[in-house]
DNA sequence: AAATAACCATACACCAACGAATGTAAAAAC
DNA sequence: GTTTTTACATTCGTTGGTGTATGGTTATTT
């Protein structure tokens, strides 16, 4: 095969990591071999392993173009003048809105339920990260939120925080298991919201 | 080999089956060989053969020795004249307790974090069968406790049963990503009970 | 008591996938 | 304009695992 130029070969990189989303989520990770990935994509397993060190190397690429923590989604969505129980509901919105696009969705899918710990892949590492940067994030606003002021006396902001996260990483699951069961946006908004207005004080009834 | 009396069989039986559940853990389903799980039980992969049909029938064997549905952890610990809520409180400490047996542990976290998708094992349908009958039983005790006027009058019952079952399948899949991080029964028991305490009418400050 | 069938070990053929090695033609570098 | 490197394709040896067939002994059946 002739050379390519920079910018074609960049083009095959990024439709080897199209292949590998597509593939891994349609057979699982550990059931797609590097051949299946490369004919995807219209190349052979050569190009792969110019690209990528091997299958491990190739899934945590996959894996690096889908990350969004809990604090670049506020950013994004938030405006500073928001009180802090705002801030957590708006960011949420916004990571709902991020995870019903079809890449991210598959990316997730793939992490959740489509490959296997491993000696040399460990999603539950990643997984873990994930969830702890949203714990300490909502850590801080919940925190912030009892400074104001804004939650029940009878409620921790710790235990609050731990709650929120439960609730949060089991939609996360519930959904990923099945995106076709239910609207992420719709129930997961219908869950913050519920569970926010659970933790305020001075709550008007409907 | 010699043939075995029928109580040694199902003594091999069990045998393959506990092999197969600890090798399953430590290495994921797909990286392991029926070879691997014979060996460790102290066979060969002809008594494995002889047993079950292949890998995939092997792992529903070993999963169908842990199933739990909430109706069968309410009957084991809830007295008869349990108020609703009180049943969904015990039933889920009762759900604790039965997921900290090591047995129970390993199978349900290898459900979700050793093995994957393919054509054969599809754990995604076991988990949703699962989460499912979990989500009735608790719908159906929300809607006695709201005909007993024991919730908030702004709170929907179903609602607030999605809110339960997915702040207990967040507590599940966090738990079992990591069982040395937290006390399950402590946890859970922690956020069964404000979320619950929350959901009421009339909360004693305390 | 003979026949049968259960229970498991052993041996064999087979295949898919890996990774390394090699080939090669064009793009970059000089 | 020559050399060097890039960006793949192709080939090949090796390995690990699967499924099946077969055999050997003994519990069960009749």
């Amino acid at each position: 095969m002739a050379r390519r130029t920079k910018a074609e070969a960049e083009a095959t990189r990024v439709a080897l990591l199209d292949a590998a989303e597509a593939v891994f989520f349609e057979k699982g990770v550990a059931c797609t071999s590097l051949e299946q990935i490369a004919r995807h994509a219209g190349m052979t397993r050569g190009a792969v392993y110019w690209h990528f060190r091997n299958k491990a190397d190739l899934f945590r690429a996959v894996l690096d173009r889908v990350r969004m923590p809990f604090e670049e989604l506020v950013a994004e969505n938030v405006p500073d003048e928001a009180s802090p129980l705002e801030a957590i509901r708006l960011g949420c919105q916004q990571g709902f809105h991020r995870l019903e696009q079809p890449q991210h969705r598959r990316v997730h899918a793939t992490l959740l339920h489509r490959c296997e710990f491993s000696t040399d892949i460990d999603p539950q590492a990643i997984q873990a990260e994930m969830a702890n940067e949203c714990l300490g994030a909502l850590q801080i606003y919940l925190d912030e939120a009892q400074a104001q002021g804004l939650l029940r006396e009878d409620l921790d902001p710790a235990v609050a925080t731990r709650l929120l996260q439960a609730t949060l990483s089991g939609l996360y699951h519930d959904w990923l298991r099945n995106t076709e069961a239910f609207s992420l946006q719709q129930r997961g908004t219908e869950l913050v919201e519920t569970q926010l207005r659970l933790f305020s004080r001075d709550t008007i009834s409907s």
